[in-house]
DNA sequence: TCTGGGGTCCTAGGACCC
DNA sequence: TCTGGGGTCCTAGGACCC
């Protein structure tokens, strides 16, 4: 997920031209969406989509319709666990070109109104606006994007990314929701903090631990006792959260990759030696073509190895001199895989390409 | 019944240099 | 002898997001 200029590697922007208000669009269940536009005898069932659609097969839920959520089914679930929860959902593999393409086309139509979008995933974006009734454009983005493109979408309103994009978590499904710095604490105050943008289960037990349970509380604690617990960074960050301040800066500047990846998760454990190297040699063939087509060297190799049951290891080779060559970044990611003891069987491969960081330049929009 | 795939950013230890 | 600090690069792992 791309946040933009948030406060980590921070530059919070101090000017501000013309922006009065930050939209934050996200497509309704929108990956069970695209695939019942396609099939509409699929509409009001439940739809569950992920992995190749096997539901016996290792995968996970990428998106569910909201009649298989009523089951209990939800993104992340095993598929296995979907099946048994919901025997009777319609179950589709992913094809990502498909949804990329209808992404693209919502991306653009949100363009042709009278905003700055960026792009933040497939199914959502921020817009940034100096309408003076947020709402009215609001309901004007979820009218176009309906006509133009038979999708739903929910849309956040706020005087930040941060808030905006927390609006819209109220707004879901098919509504309009706003919070600005005045409805922030009474919203959230009593919340749990995995309810932030940024904090996720493992912070939020850490958090507990130090006896923080809510929103309103991380906002109130001690941001040195906060920097020694979590980080000099990440500490004082989570304050920040709490407090809901961040960013505003919504910019239509292309994002620009720093890695390619490829990774599969083998249906049955690998444990021949000769296996797991014609496997990585398959994903480096995978990665070099990606790179390739992004048109900028790789610098970095990294391979990953998930041995059973379920622990993930890393190993990584910095290369003499940037590549494209899919010869180069081959035999790199085998010399990386040899690092590895491969005793156990494994599950998982993967093969990450990084490119080099651009040189680090004077930001051309400190006004 | 286990737990995808593709990303980003932060942390921390050791190497190495001055 | 007994031991400074700072800075940067490299590497591995962790957390989070969609």
């Amino acid at each position: 997920m791309n946040r933009g200029n948030d406060f980590p590697g921070y530059r919070f922007r101090r000017i501000l031209i013309g922006v009065e208000w930050i939209l934050h669009v996200d497509l309704d269940q929108f990956i069970a969406a695209v695939e019942v536009a396609r099939h509409p005898e699929l509409r009001g069932k439940p739809v569950v989509v992920g992995g190749q659609g096997d539901p016996q097969q290792r995968g996970v839920v990428a998106t569910a319709s909201y009649e298989a959520r009523e089951f209990g089914v939800h993104s992340g679930m095993p598929l296995r666990t979907a099946l048994r929860k919901c025997p009777d959902a319609v179950f589709l593999p992913s094809d990502v070109a498909a949804y990329e393409e209808v992404s693209e086309r919502v991306m653009a139509v949100l363009r042709e109104l009278p905003v700055v979008v960026e792009v933040a995933g497939w199914d959502e974006a921020f817009l940034g606006s100096d309408t003076d009734d947020p709402e009215a454009l609001a309901r004007r983005v979820r009218q176009t994007v309906r006509e133009r493109t038979g999708l739903e979408c929910s849309v956040g309103i706020g005087d930040n990314k941060l808030r905006a994009k927390t609006a819209t978590g109220f707004a879901k499904p098919g509504g309009i929701h706003r919070i600005t710095e005045r409805e922030w604490m009474p919203t959230m105050a009593d919340r749990p903090p995995d309810a932030l943008w940024g904090i996720g289960g493992r912070t939020t037990k850490k958090l507990a631990e130090a006896g923080i349970h809510t929103v309103g509380q991380l906002a109130a604690a001690d941001r040195d006792d906060l920097a020694a617990r979590f980080g000099p960074t990440m500490g004082p960050f989570f304050r920040v959260l709490a407090h809901g301040w961040g960013d505003r800066d919504v910019t239509a500047t292309p994002y620009v990759p720093k890695s390619r990846s490829r990774e599969t998760t083998f249906q049955r454990n690998l444990t021949d030696r000769g296996a797991l190297e014609g496997a990585v040699r398959q994903l480096a063939r995978r990665v070099s073509a990606d790179v390739v087509a992004e048109g900028r060297p790789a610098v970095r190799v990294v391979v990953k190895v998930r041995f059973a049951p379920f622990v993930t290891q890393t190993r990584s080779m910095s290369l003499g001199a940037p590549t494209s060559e899919a010869d180069e970044l081959e035999t790199a990611a085998l010399e990386v895989l040899g690092r590895f003891e491969l005793d156990r069987p494994v599950r998982l491969l993967g093969v990450r390409a990084e490119f080099a960081q651009p040189a680090p330049s004077q930001p051309a929009d400190e006004a």
